[in-house]
DNA sequence: TTGTATGCGTTATCAT
DNA sequence: ATGATAACGCATACAA
């Protein structure tokens, strides 16, 4: 007599089934086995509602099917979004995920990196910001917006292009003057690119700019300041702002609001990254959009992909511009 | 001579050490050990960069230290907000999280609850719609906003009380004639109740108040067409309106704004929920707020809290108010 | 083709 | 207090 509300285990579906053990684990992967036996085990798993235990084939195997995300919060937009498609791109190949908050703490990175590090997980995506994180070679590591060198490959937008594209549609609508904004120079990452992007278009279209680019520690509020400064005779010395990211458009769309300076009748607006209201509404801003459900796609890919030969240490994947009620429409 | 690239075990620092598998075990778990002998284990672990497999842990102990959570995207900010407070609230105990999104799907929320059945995971949080799912005792659940019955408890805010509240709300803000919006009435979960707690706060309030309740497969217009069939001479026979999501009521705001009907001068408007504009910033109108982070700590709590002998089938969480510029400030 | 036996990395129960 | 050894549930090489 057996304990009855014990798990099921193979051995108990083997002698239920009066066969082996080892025809048991044949049946439930698939392995060529005689018909009868076949129907009797079958009938025996369903009888008492066996299911593997991954944990203990994951021992065997040394997989786990699992991979870990490493993501800063999930309260931002993008970050959130990103995830989303992380995680039905890696569904599709049947792998489940784990999920790893770490605040933008470079310490916590490290720990998750080195708790995830055996074979709990068969790989990592990060988008991570410690600047350096310590990759074991035995894992699988995709990274985001970061070169990671060192064989890891990168997974960003063409951050660069996007910059440029910002510029060029400013100057297409019109803009004669205008201005940079960004924060959070410090980290070294794929995003910084926008800004070199950025002038390059304003150079090749002969645009006037100036930039303001804040420290780590410098709030939103030398946003306010900068603008009020420009403000001269009740009209901004700009006609046309391109804002590092949606965040920032919209912080200082807000500020012009309350300046009376109208969007975009008195000044044009474009953000980076292409958040929508609620997920599926509307653009926050007129935007370059970042094609995230690809890059999520991509990153899979990569992940799981069986490690060819050479392959690229960057990807950059296509951004397009859309115009979201704070650029003057193209006609 | 082992092959130096593989994973190094128990065994291997045992060998380093020179000591036996049980003593390392014991280190490695805090278990009481000579001193001499703790210090030399200590130092293989460092040289060798040894880490448990908790998979083979896991199989041993029946448990693995991973939680999973249900949910049906993560695009959603309501889903990710709280997505997020639950995954930090199960790194604060040192649990795992593996994420499952569902998209609303029913077949697909039951496939993965039997996929997690075994000794996959130590517990599933979920936010599901499947009204037949079938949870297996051996696993322990905890629901978020529908109530499953049979000694799994519910975590949900205060909905009755929320829906009262926006009534008398409105009432306190002068409304004399307000209405109802909401979708989705198929779904038998908690959120249904703010319907019947708005009813109670108008009845109350002796506020006269219209309904319009959506079908599963009727789209946003009908909403468009409610609101121009109450548009008389120009001006909207209601003062006020309670939407059941602040995605509604956001919906409901750019209608108004096409309509020339002012908010919150001409109407005000309250939604539920509490998002806000791209996870930090303001909330999107004036609301309900659920209280997403106690709720996410609550369920986190009632999975790994020991069963105690009878507890509640239902926690309700208290809301707030929130003014977001779509209400007149309250003097 | 089916059954048997061993090992995966860890923990726990024994002797020592 | 420490060391040997038997499970845990599964996969697989090998013997029948």
């Amino acid at each position: 007599m057996k304990k009855s509300n014990a798990i099921p285990t193979m051995k108990d579906v083997a002698s239920e089934a009066g066969v082996s053990l080892g025809t048991v684990s044949k049946v439930v992967n698939g392995l060529p086995v005689g018909e009868i036996y076949k129907t009797k085990v079958e009938e025996a798993i369903r009888k008492l509602n066996y299911h593997v235990n991954s944990y203990a084939q994951g021992l065997k195997a040394g997989k786990t099917g699992t991979i870990a995300l490493l993501i800063p919060n999930l309260w931002d937009p993008f970050f959130s979004v990103l995830t989303h498609h992380i995680n039905r791109a890696l569904q599709a190949r049947q792998y489940r995920m784990l999920l790893c908050t770490t605040d933008f703490n470079a310490a916590q990175e490290q720990e998750y990196v080195t708790m995830l590090q055996n074979n709990k997980v068969d790989g990592i995506i990060g988008l991570t910001c410690n600047p350096a994180l310590a990759v074991p070679e035995s894992i699988p590591f995709v990274s985001i917006d970061r070169s990671m060198g060192s064989g890891i490959p990168c997974v960003a937008c063409d951050n660069f292009m996007g910059g440029q594209l910002a510029a060029e549609k400013l100057a297409d609508l019109g803009c004669r003057r205008v201005a940079f904004l960004r924060t959070g120079s410090s980290l070294a990452n794929e995003p910084n690119k926008r800004k070199a992007g950025f002038e390059n278009g304003c150079l090749s279209r002969k645009l006037k700019y100036e930039m303001l680019i804040l420290g780590d520690e410098e709030s939103y509020d030398k946003f306010d300041a900068f603008l009020t400064e420009h403000k001269i005779d009740g009209k901004l010395s700009f006609d046309g702002i391109f804002c590092v990211t949606d965040k920032i458009a919209r912080y200082v769309i807000n500020v012009l609001k309350k300046m009376n300076i109208r969007v975009p009748e008195d000044v044009q607006v474009i953000g980076f990254d292409g958040i929508r209201q609620l997920g599926d509404f509307d653009y926050l801003c007129s935007t370059i959009v970042q094609p995230v459900q690809e890059m999520a796609q991509l990153c899979v890919d990569l992940l799981l992909q069986e490690a060819s030969p050479a392959r690229p240490q960057l990807y950059c994947l296509p951004v397009s511009y859309v115009c979201g009620g704070t650029t003057r429409e193209i006609t």
